[in-house]
DNA sequence: CAGTGCGCAACTGTAGAACAGTTCTACTGT
DNA sequence: ACAGTAGAACTGTTCTACAGTTGCGCACTG
């Protein structure tokens, strides 16, 4: 058993799964809006790639879940709608509520209790993005503690597209948000969880998800106005 | 509102979407065993098409979750290790559990009444692929009734990929499945689900889910001997 | 004979060019 | 305002080519 090979690996990536990984790092930040089309022959000239491996390269986005395929009309940015936005909400809002049907063990206590203090630190940064991110990273760390690889994976795709759109639609946002408010709505979930009581966590994390959900529907809706 | 194009759409559909589905089926139909590789040039060659749509066809089905890429070696069917098949089954129970923490509706338990009328007829047939479909389909049923598509399609995926564990598995299976007994596994459920208990529900089906994994994991242990 | 190195065949990963079919856009005539 | 249309811009797909990897058998070696 020897762990002297600890950690060495080969380099081991396709171009395209480069090329891939970095239109989804410019997508999320924001270098594509929503609605947008990803042109092949134009991606591939700048990158100076063929349009072949271009073309893999988004194929593999799609599954990322930042993009889909319109027939003809090739590869686009995904965008918010009422309708999308709810779904995303409510499938957190019965993920985290299965993870904390019970009182979390020790150490899920501790990595949740972590991603808080993370989230509370960051909060004070006033960074949206990192705001954001944090936020959904508390969140995530809820549902890792069910420990299922398969969900966190699941659970990730959805972060990743509430987290464009967040970001897509901060834009709109009229008032500057109050950090004090985000750490206000977090605080009584985080009680609840410390407390080992599931049903007054499961209650908060339900409460918590769907406010969001509805404050974000409103900005979503104002954005078509203004 | 003319209801006279309704149903009619065009074809719409890309060669490469097309293999894609072909090889889905042929997948789950065992034309491929687990572990087996998928090659773009004889695939090619075979269905009179380029490689690089093949190879897109294959990038799709990934994203169905048959199959996998390894660096240089293309595509290669999963094939089930302790590991996975817990992962599946326990992803499952949480799914299933959520969705059973509230007592259903009256349309929600039609639904999967429904299901379960469906699996107790096919149940008669002995066809066993007919019959696990059904049985994942039942399970599917109860999911569904979250109203959640995108909870939906990740449990259809979880359910996909088992399904074909399971007939890849069927044939080290040792005794004759027993119908009654599969029925007898689900009657509770759906008995608690009927009677609105919602703590019983959950109870029975974290029970038959669990149960039901620890039995594949002693075929798929028993299959890497005989 | 276990083990190493070599060579060959079979593939994958990527490139580049080409073309038919579709979508988009701007222009046309009415 | 509006249907029609011509052309540009792209996508979907094919074909050809080639470098880099992997898999495998075979000879070679200690």
């Amino acid at each position: 058993m020897t762990t002297a090979l600890e950690g060495l690996v080969a380099q081991r990536t396709t171009t395209a799964q480069q090329i891939a990984d970095g239109l989804s790092e410019r997508i999320l930040a924001g270098a594509f809006r929503p609605g947008e089309r990803l042109r092949e022959s134009a991606i591939a000239a700048e990158l100076g790639i063929a349009r072949n491996t271009v073309r893999e390269a988004v194929r593999l986005l799609e599954h990322g879940g930042l993009i889909r395929f319109q027939a003809n009309r090739g590869a686009v940015v995904i965008s918010p709608t009422p309708h999308s936005v709810d779904e995303l909400y409510t499938a957190r809002e019965h993920l985290e509520a299965a993870a904390l049907a019970a009182p979390l063990g020790a150490a899920q206590l501790a990595s949740v209790e972590a991603a808080y203090d993370n989230l509370v630190t960051v909060t004070a940064s006033l960074r949206r993005a990192d705001i954001v991110a944090a936020d959904l990273l508390f969140h995530g760390a809820i549902v890792a503690t069910l420990g299922n690889a398969r969900l966190d994976a699941f659970y990730a795709g959805l972060t990743r597209e509430l987290r464009f759109y967040l970001m897509a639609l901060s834009a709109h946002e009229r008032e500057n948000e109050n950090p004090r408010r985000l750490l206000g709505e977090h605080e009584p979930l985080m009680d609840a969880i410390r407390a080992g009581d599931a049903e007054r966590a499961q209650r908060e994390a339900r409460h918590h998800i769907a406010s969001n959900a509805a404050r974000v529907q409103e900005i979503l809706a104002a954005s078509f106005e203004g």
